[in-house]
DNA sequence: TCAAAAGTGTTAATTCTACACCCATGT
DNA sequence: ACATGGGTGTAGAATTAACACTTTTGA
């Protein structure tokens, strides 16, 4: 037993921001055959000598101009015979999170690099190439989950932001509506979860807020969607 | 930019189960360099036709001659550079749980197959071959936080348990003791999540226990790890 | 009759939820 | 002065944690 068949295994990255208030997925065009015209997620080949994890981080960097500031993890990977006619291969999907503010597209691969609704690419028929729709989806699932044990939230914000704005970042991701002084205690009395910087401002409106970077804590218990309304 | 260097790809499977009120995993030992003589775990090379999950599979049948009533999902893909020292390879891990009464061995390849308690394993010097080590701690930590939020203990038991059996489960994979009248109103009483059989049991002695399955129930909420002391 | 595990009841402490209300700023 | 979000207080409801107590079996 010492066949070992030669795949391809390439990365492919789910990166989302918000955006003008709304949960936006990085996507870029395809310019040739299969599924040309389509979006898909962006991704790459990993190198003969690269770790995943790198690979994934050089992806990014390319497309996108961001060298630090998002937060990357692995996702799962996705190996069905068929999933690119070409040829045999394996991708191991990435699951990242950046701030808003981020200009738009810089890399080389990304002439056609866009920001899209979340929504909307799932939901849009034809969708995405390949099966990056499901990749999508399933990267949508671990973003909202995560953000209820785990301080990822700050991820979607600048280095320094509002309870407000965090609050914000969970009503959008989990498209709810939460109660926005409970939300306040909850995040400024869960020891670890954020440092006040000092700072104050007042670019959301109404009384200057306090600013805070993330904390040290690495799991909320419990979860943040408890005691928030 | 046409290159796809060319990679292994494998399935690698931790597969848990209790044993003497201890959380065993099933090991290999490898009777080949690199690593002769230490414990692997169970796994393979994905066939070229062959979607993940199935080589997956595949491999856990091969291992155990268990065919079905066990939970196997994917863990996540491990790709450093020179993780097998022959050759580039990917392997894909998955995490597998299944009940106590498995017939410890039957398989093909597992001549060497052995149940050793987890805990040794990962204290173990020299450790498991490979990263298998780090593979198997991830699925111990998994196991752990799936436990929490799903009801998945029940795979480690038969079709039909008690509820003081699924306690075990608990009190085994955390390392922890719980209140047995907290968790059995706990468990009873949320919603989907037992099923009574209507039959009974003496087998761990005392007064007859009822019997239950497994309900629909996917995802626990509020976490099983609440309201059980 | 006793030990052992199942299962029910009860209570105090904590947490959750839903609000009322005040604060500090820009317009 | 007023609209806007920031931030604190508080009270009823629900959940959690701790433990007393009864039930039903096998030995």
């Amino acid at each position: 037993m010492a066949e070992h068949p030669p795949f391809a295994v390439t990365v492919d990255i789910a990166l989302f921001t918000i955006r003008d208030g709304g949960l936006c997925t990085l996507v870029v065009r395809r310019g040739e055959a299969p599924y040309r015209g389509r979006w898909a997620l962006p991704g790459g080949f990993v190198r003969i000598d690269e770790d995943l994890d790198r690979a994934a981080e050089r992806e990014l960097r390319e497309e996108t101009g961001l060298a630090r500031g998002f937060h990357l993890e692995q996702l799962r990977t996705y190996g069905a015979p068929k999933r690119d006619p070409r040829m045999r291969t394996v991708t191991v999907a990435y699951l990242a999170l950046a701030p808003g503010l981020t200009s738009p597209v810089a890399g080389t691969d990304a002439a056609d690099a866009e920001w899209r609704p979340v929504a909307g690419l799932l939901a849009a028929t034809p969708g995405l190439a390949f099966d990056h729709g499901r990749i999508l989806a399933d990267a949508l699932e671990r973003a909202r989950s995560k953000l209820e044990y785990t301080p990822l939230a700050a991820a979607f914000c600048p280095p320094e932001f509002t309870i407000g704005e965090l609050r914000r970042v969970y009503e959008t991701v989990w498209g709810t509506t939460l109660d926005p002084r409970n939300f306040h205690r909850k995040a400024s009395k869960t020891p670890g979860f954020l440092v006040p910087t000092g700072g104050t401002t007042t670019r959301d409106g109404g009384r200057p807020a306090q600013l805070y970077r993330r904390g040290t804590l690495e799991v909320l218990n419990p979860p943040l969607a408890r005691g928030v309304a």
